[in-house]
DNA sequence: TTGCGTGCAAACGGTTTGCAGGAAC
DNA sequence: GTTCCTGCAAACCGTTTGCACGCAA
């Protein structure tokens, strides 16, 4: 069944004609990678993907057509804490990530679990969170059960 | 009062000494910068600091210490999306931070907060999470009030 | 035909590295 | 006297920019 290839990307690009920016070949192969790929996507990889059908694209391309597409609202982006950001279509809904700093998996957290926080947030803050794409870092199932003794990885007691 | 300048100093550095670290002028003079700044406190904003007071100080051997000092777990990093990272001493606890994506203003967030968060991870995702410094973006108080009708801002649904 | 979008190359800012000399122990 | 730490300079990496050409509309 794969990707539904011609909704996924005829409706942005539908979206940016609309508003009178044009629907390049570049753009359309940039909107279709972002929104073909499962995880988040990074600039590099976009840029990867892109030329390997289309060699003469250049990663500035890349970089402004991000910038539009996140102007449009039509992908947001992500800080995992790797010194680079990840991008993700808008449609797919917003979720968040618990990434493992043992073993750097990246594990999707239902958005339910945070619903808690925003309320109080507001509540008590007044202050209205825009939690699109947060990333939580620990040690996940896993690797708390391999090193089960120890607590926390940096723990300053260390009497080696 | 201010701070008590002499423990705050001499604690980190005799930790360092005690693992075998040299106590060189430029790690303590770093040491009491980051110690100093009240709030969190870039590389850079720490260079400037030292180099105040000590011209000749290069800015790798700020980058050098904190990652010294980090691994020994005695400052704590924090992301607060400004494409560069600022650091806090670790002995002065976790705390967090909205940012308010309007104004730019930063306010700290109540540890206890996050503990329910904290705790449903452990629950349903079995997943120790290592929240020391989150930075949770939105909309403060003060700028909702003053842009009542908005909701959101950058909500796809548009319709100009 | 018009002007937006592109490729290119160079610059950016924050951070990291190799090296040789100098200081802490 | 060793060895670790530093300053220097250059490289790094992801990202941004100025420019002139070319293509979508």
């Amino acid at each position: 069944m794969a990707v539904k290839k011609h909704d996924v990307e005829r409706n942005p690009a539908q979206f940016l004609q609309e508003r009178g920016f044009r629907l390049t070949p570049q753009r359309l192969m940039i909107l279709a990678a972002i929104t073909e790929s499962q995880k988040h996507i990074s600039a590099e990889e976009i840029y990867a993907r892109v030329s390997a059908q289309y060699p003469q694209v250049n990663i500035s391309t890349v970089y402004r057509t991000l910038a539009l597409l996140k102007e449009q609202g039509l992908v947001t982006e992500t800080d995992l804490g790797e010194g680079r950001v990840r991008y993700h279509a808008a449609d797919k809904g917003h979720h968040h990530h618990l990434v493992c700093q043992s073993c750097g998996a990246i594990f999707d957290l239902d958005e339910a679990l945070l619903e808690p926080l925003e309320r109080s947030l507001l509540d008590e803050y007044n202050f209205e969170a825009d939690i699109r794409h947060l990333a939580i870092f620990g040690r996940c199932s896993r690797c708390r059960q391999r090193a089960a003794p120890a607590k926390g990885q940096e723990v300053i007691d260390a009497h080696p």
